[in-house]
RNA sequence: GGAGGGGUGCCCGAGUCUGGUUAAAGGGAGCAGACUGUAAAUCUGCCGGCGAUGCCUACAAAGGUUCAAAUCCUUUCCCCUCCA
């Protein structure tokens, strides 16, 4: 149960909630909020998924928060920039979202799925200033990246402060007993321990999970970085992004993300530590653990085929992109070859295009070609390759 | 309302006093090559656009000074600090 989960406030108040609810028979409410402007949810999402999913298999309720209404004010955590805001629409297209791809984790059943706007929509300027009154400035400034922000002179905009006030109204407005969230969200996950208290309810226990760190192995997984391996990607694409994680971050994947046994995954350690096995054979296995869990334990298994074939035997791939090219751009069947890459749509520009030829990372058929000057015959079926994951095939129309 | 500080390429961040040698240091991200049983690590290179030893566009915006401006001047917009 302590798999995955970096700090717990309180263990006490946890371990008295379960107790509570075992005698009364009475589920825990189990909260995570969500925010709307992530409508892709990749594996860095599905750590807390995964503990959520844990409270579910013991019996309890999982209340899904998608934070329509804060979303269109946007949640500065770890911003250091103000966000823009979001329009009721997309807010709504992307709570759609998330509703589709939630339920391959947790259990439908036990998941009720609520917006705020229900609540916090409806307050009336009265509410909102007692609300306000119920937190200071100084325990606001107390947030690391406010603190931050505001004394390397960057703007905060008061409505960012609502942030966490809201996050923790909803706490009060569902009465949860648990909040989950990553490490990130302590602040705002305290406010609404505090919140419950001042509005007279026994205050919610806050289990925190750790972030996951994205495909560069630095910064935590997150679209805008574009670091990430979303849970709905195609089976190739997965694997192939499992497999280009930093082997530094074999261990800690296993761990938050499989359900690989913990006696099974320090063999494992150790084997990486004392350099027994190669990196390789682990990361293969993490690669078919989580592609079968997202898709099935065949296509993981097509995946690494593809893989092998196309990375250590360096041969094509099945498919690739066709792009069309007309003959009426060609002269004598030919092409500048910088004009072929450009048409490809491999690269965004004949500057770039030019680059690639220059530095050898340009085959056609197979073929290095490293001459900018030079014309290309183009025939159907050629086969364009930039660099070791960019392919096309060409189909020549009249 | 007053006084002062600041807005630089995908991001962070030098350069501005002492204009040119600055498509703009350095870092990160990204891409490529080499190497490798990995799309790992490491090393090296690239990293605005253009058929390209040159040209165009770019340092918040618009003007101006100058042979020449990210750098100097003016106005505007935005951000911050202190005072009221």
């Amino acid at each position: 149960m302590t798999r995955g989960i970096s700090d717990i406030i309180s263990e006490e108040g946890l371990k008295e909630k379960l107790q509570k609810s075992e005698k009364t028979g009475e589920p825990l409410k189990v909260k995570l909020g969500l925010d709307p402007s992530a409508p892709d949810i990749h594996l860095g999402h599905t750590v807390v998924l995964r503990k959520l999913k844990q409270f579910q298999d013991l019996g309890h309720e999982v209340y899904l928060i998608i934070g329509d209404f804060t979303g269109r004010i946007g949640d500065p955590t770890g911003k250091s920039e103000t966000r823009q805001q979001l329009t009721e629409e997309e807010v709504k297209k992307n709570a759609r979202t998330y509703r589709e791809q939630f339920i391959r984790i947790l259990d439908s059943e036990k998941t009720n799925l609520v917006y705020n706007s229900e609540w916090l929509g409806k307050m009336d300027f009265a509410e909102v200033i007692e609300l306000s009154s119920k937190y200071t400035v100084a325990r606001m400034l107390e947030r690391e990246d406010f603190n931050q922000r505001y004394n390397s002179g960057q703007s905060i905009s008061i409505h960012e402060f609502f942030y966490p006030l809201m996050q923790g109204y909803d706490s009060v407005a569902i009465e949860a007993d648990v909040e989950l969230g990553g490490t990130d969200q302590r602040f705002n996950l305290l406010v609404g321990r505090n919140l419950q208290r001042e509005y007279g309810q026994d205050p919610q226990v806050i289990v925190m999970t750790p972030l996951l760190e994205g495909l560069d192995g630095v910064n935590k997984m997150s679209k805008s970085l574009d670091n990430y391996i979303g849970i709905t990607e195609a089976p190739e694409e997965m694997y192939g992004k499992v497999m280009s994680i930093s082997d530094d971050l074999i261990v800690r994947y296993f761990e938050l993300l499989t359900e690989v046994p913990l006696e099974e995954i320090s063999e494992i350690e150790s084997s990486l530590k004392n350099g027994a096995a190669n990196p390789m054979k682990h990361k293969k296995k993490l690669a078919r653990e989580i592609v079968s869990e997202y898709h099935d334990a065949k296509s993981a298994k097509q995946a690494e085929e593809e893989f092998n074939r196309v990375f250590s035997e360096g041969e094509l791939p099945e498919d690739m992109p066709e792009i069309e090219i007309g003959s009426e751009d060609l002269e004598d069947g030919k092409m500048w070859i910088v004009h072929l890459i450009s048409a490809t749509g491999l690269v965004d520009s004949n500057s770039e295009a030019r680059r690639m030829i220059k530095q050898g990372a340009v085959r056609i058929n197979e073929e290095k070609h490293k001459k900018i000057n030079q014309d290309i015959k183009v025939e159907d079926d050629m086969v364009i390759q930039i660099g070791k994951r960019r392919y096309a095939r060409i189909n020549l129309v009249q």
